[in-house]
DNA sequence: TCAAAAAGTAAAGTTAACTTTACATTAATC
DNA sequence: GATTAATGTAAAGTTAACTTTACTTTTTGA
């Protein structure tokens, strides 16, 4: 599963710290979802996407690439 | 966090059973999402909205009610 | 109405999301 | 090129998602 935080984070012009105080998470999980470590619970990925005015499947992407 | 999947569940004529071995969760998984226990994970939320030809917004309500 | 299927409860165990801390590397700026 | 902000790594700890098992209650239908 990929995602799109780290971009939309920086046309939104926010630093790691910012976004994690904005969403009440700690600096280091912003840090593991940007670098695809772990999956965040579907609340985050709410939380995320609400404050960038996407839904959750415009920011997270589920779908595999085709082989 | 509120849900449709009982009723999207019985729409489709299943058992808890047979959609949990349809998404490979336990069936004690099924009911407690059903029954509002607790919430699903990301990719949990993705497979049940994408088994339903639903969005994951469509499945979850996360809005609160306006007080 | 009784037997079986489906749904539910409870509780202990495992795993993965998330925190905390501490320190290292990279970028930006003076 | 030294300093500081921003980003990253690592590792141990906590919490919540999910499993497993075992047993109870409700629903269904022969």
């Amino acid at each position: 599963m990929k995602n799109n935080i780290s971009q939309l984070r920086k046309k939104h012009s926010m630093t790691q710290k910012e976004l994690a105080d904005l969403l009440k998470v700690s600096r280091q999980t912003i840090i593991s979802l940007e670098r695809g470590k772990y999956n965040p619970s579907i609340l985050l990925a709410y939380q995320i996407s609400k404050l960038f005015n996407k839904t959750i499947e415009e920011v997270f992407v589920f779908e595999e690439e085709s082989n």
